[in-house]
DNA sequence: GAAATAGTGTCTGTAAGACATTATAGG
DNA sequence: CCTATAATGTCTTACAGACACTATTTC
């Protein structure tokens, strides 16, 4: 054991959850008010303490926070960045293990539960800690990864007319896309597929239904949309 | 503050750095022999404790712990993943900030010091901790990156050809890549310029020196090599 | 000139962008 | 019929892959 064991146990270790999801249009980040100092009152990321004891690893502590604050359960939740310094927290050095979810309008609706707030990713006010730094960093990530991934799939419910998957991409990219070539990819990479059902939005033809294929994983392409 | 704060004391925070280099043609990872339990006497990554008086982040204890141990100074660290769990140490929870960092052979051997050793990434022994992951982790992101990225240049000293530059993408990517295409296409995103020399090689055409444009930032591009 | 690698030019095929056309719903 | 969106087909353009050709050095 080292001599400087005493020091490091003066880290304290969080992990914090940028949830993000698609509403009218427009990427919303999930935010709670603080009920303890330091920053109580302030809107924060939903956060706090790993338990050693109960959490396997920092992902199940994130699903745990999460859940626990918010009732939510993403259906997409991946590691972001690892916030370590001593300027971050009043309380001194301190280790925050950044996480980023996507989750559906539909299904954030059905927790029901409003003890949490969102707001628009890109006009937020002044939040506590370094929390608007770690969701500038989760948007970047966001949409960096949608240009060769099927991520924006997790913004949707299970299932999804093709126009609304374009305007998801749309959205979170902020480019147009061509509805042609978007399709003609879309078939070429195969990671989505149609189910039984269509959807009539107005007096004209219906569209029909997608929805993921089977093998979950996220499929990442050489090519940008 | 929370009740259970003395729990996340008994978290132990370490930073671990997968040092990455090209020598004959191959990716070398840096390891030590462990001096102290656990695994005492077995190879692992360079790592230590965050030390919070002296670190201003954990960008910073990853430089210094490089530098303590190996004298290493690298042109490119990047934070990797963050490996939290209560399996990966034996004492305990644990929680270890990984980053990579690329360096050219030329400046690894300036520091003349062997206290370290060079073995091949992709033929490694069983090494201590959870260190085979996260030189796998470092190795994906480095292949990964490196298809849309500038950032094979820092496996090479400041100055070199073009074709020493082709061969390090390709080594890293483990792909053949087109002379024209390539070249091509290094004119087309510029991050690289002409500088006054060449290198001989044999009894040919000696080869144009380039280097990375002053602003050093790292390049991204759109389409991959 | 021969040999070897540096460096450039040209053709071709593939895939994305632009845009037109057909399909199908309700009124 | 008209309107609106779904869905597909076709033409053009951009760019990467393949490969040939020229350039420059030592012997």
């Amino acid at each position: 054991m080292p001599a400087n064991l005493s020091a490091t146990r003066q880290i304290v270790v969080t992990v914090d959850v940028v949830l993000l999801t698609l509403r009218d249009g427009r990427l919303q980040v999930l935010l709670m008010r603080r009920e303890n100092d330091p920053f109580a009152g302030q809107l924060a990321l939903p956060g706090g303490y790993i338990h050693p004891q109960q959490d396997d690893d920092a992902g199940a502590a994130a699903r745990r926070v999460l859940a626990d604050k918010t009732r939510v359960r993403a259906p997409y939740l991946e590691q972001l960045y690892t916030y370590a310094s001593g300027a971050r927290d009043p309380r001194g050095w301190s280790v925050s293990i950044a996480f980023y979810a996507l989750v559906s309008e539909q299904a954030l609706r059905r927790t029901g539960r409003e003890v949490f707030e969102l707001l628009d990713a890109d006009a937020l006010p002044h939040l506590s800690f370094d929390h608007n730094r770690i969701i500038e960093t989760a948007l970047d990530r966001l949409r960096n990864k949608s240009a060769y991934s099927s991520l924006p799939c997790y913004l949707l419910p299970d299932r999804f007319t093709l126009t609304e998957l374009q305007q998801t991409y749309e959205q979170v990219m902020g480019v147009p896309l061509e509805k042609s070539a978007f399709r003609r990819k879309l078939a070429d990479l195969g990671f989505v597929e149609p189910v039984p059902g269509a959807r009539q939005t107005g007096q004209h033809r219906p569209a029909q239904l997608y929805s993921l294929k089977a093998g979950a994983r996220l499929a990442v392409f050489e090519r940008p949309f």
